[in-house]
DNA sequence: TAGCTCATGTAAGCGGTTACATGATTGC
DNA sequence: GCAATCATGTAACCGCTTACATGAGCTA
């Protein structure tokens, strides 16, 4: 006998909907699991530690939160202020803790590149190579300045605690110095001489 | 006495609307520069083509088609044939070869990277290292798996025509490459000894 | 007094995916 | 007889961005 969806009794909690939750739901309930504070600092906390690789507006944060509280992910509660607007401040669930260690106990997935300039270069045909070389010059410049960006980043970063922000921002230099330097074979192969 | 906008004149053609088109219609518009075809073969060739880095699904391939033709920048005929379904084959226009080269000329921006794995690493702290690790080494051998693929299909890659496609091939063997090695100097970082 | 920080939201729209619908011909 | 190839589309939905709306207190 198959397990039957005993009717009548509305499927609560965690997605029972099969499919996966985004990950800019996950990200938003890993914030609160470093402890509960407003969609406001959330924003913050996002911006402080892995905006470069991952990115959510207010508008979505505010209704991830909804999702999340409605999932029972989350707890959420009032809080009046004076001298300052009134907040909504959230707080991890023990459920919400259990949904954030199995997303994490999934396997870790290869990030998918959709990269603007492969298609422009598969569509660089028609274009002389002196041209492609140019873009490619300019390409490879601009990998190397965001290399630059992630390790000035890294130098301010002595803490602790941000072991793991560090290392996701190694990263980032390794993906980068990859980029300048495929720039640069590309140059060499196109240009004279070949 | 700054240009006005002739009132009146509706504004045709090339988006007058100021926002760049997306990629993806660039990329419909691209594969018409390499000679009249309808949307089936415009998705066959996008598979032959860029696909490990750029995708489009029918769906989306037939509505950008549709709005190419609406900007006269792809022109449209409708083919009857016998033994097969009905086509319609497309035709890239004057001001279409103008708008895909303005396209090519434009800075070849870097690839936004949106890095799940990441996310999770800066969300890790909870876990034992040991865990870590483990994701890490399934993340590298993940890695490993796509350069070869890379690889593999750059080796099919004989003719010269395909000459730009196996550049960009060779971009993500960097790539690749270059977040195997980050995943191990990550293991290296975590694994005890440190 | 002007602008920044804190604080929350709505509405509209876009890019994109998934599922569904249809149907003829060719080759195993 | 069954699957693959050729061929085009619609509808629903989702994730995400952008623009807009509001408003109090603090600082230069």
């Amino acid at each position: 006998m198959t397990t039957r969806n005993t009717p009548g009794r509305k499927p609560r909690s965690s997605h029972s909907d099969g499919r996966p939750l985004p990950v800019t739901t996950y990200a938003v309930l890993g914030q609160l699991a470093g402890g509960p504070s407003s969609g406001y600092e959330i924003k913050a906390r996002l911006e402080a530690g892995a905006a470069h690789f991952w990115h959510a507006s207010y508008s979505q944060i505010y209704a991830e939160l909804r999702r999340l509280t409605e999932l029972e992910l989350v707890g959420e509660e009032h809080v009046q202020q004076d001298a300052r607007p009134n907040k909504r401040v959230y707080t991890i669930t023990a459920a919400g803790r259990r949904a954030l260690r199995a997303w994490l106990a999934e396997p870790w997935g290869l990030a998918s590149l959709r990269d603007e300039s492969l298609v422009k270069l598969t569509l660089a045909e028609p274009l002389p190579d002196t041209e492609i070389v140019e873009h490619l010059r300019g390409l490879k410049a601009a990998h190397e300045r965001r290399c630059a960006e992630f390790e000035a980043e890294i130098a301010t970063l002595t803490g602790d605690g941000d072991r793991y922000l560090v290392l996701a921002l190694r990263k980032g230099v390794h993906a980068q110095r990859a980029f300048a330097r495929w720039c640069q074979e590309a140059i060499d192969t196109l240009e004279p001489g070949d």
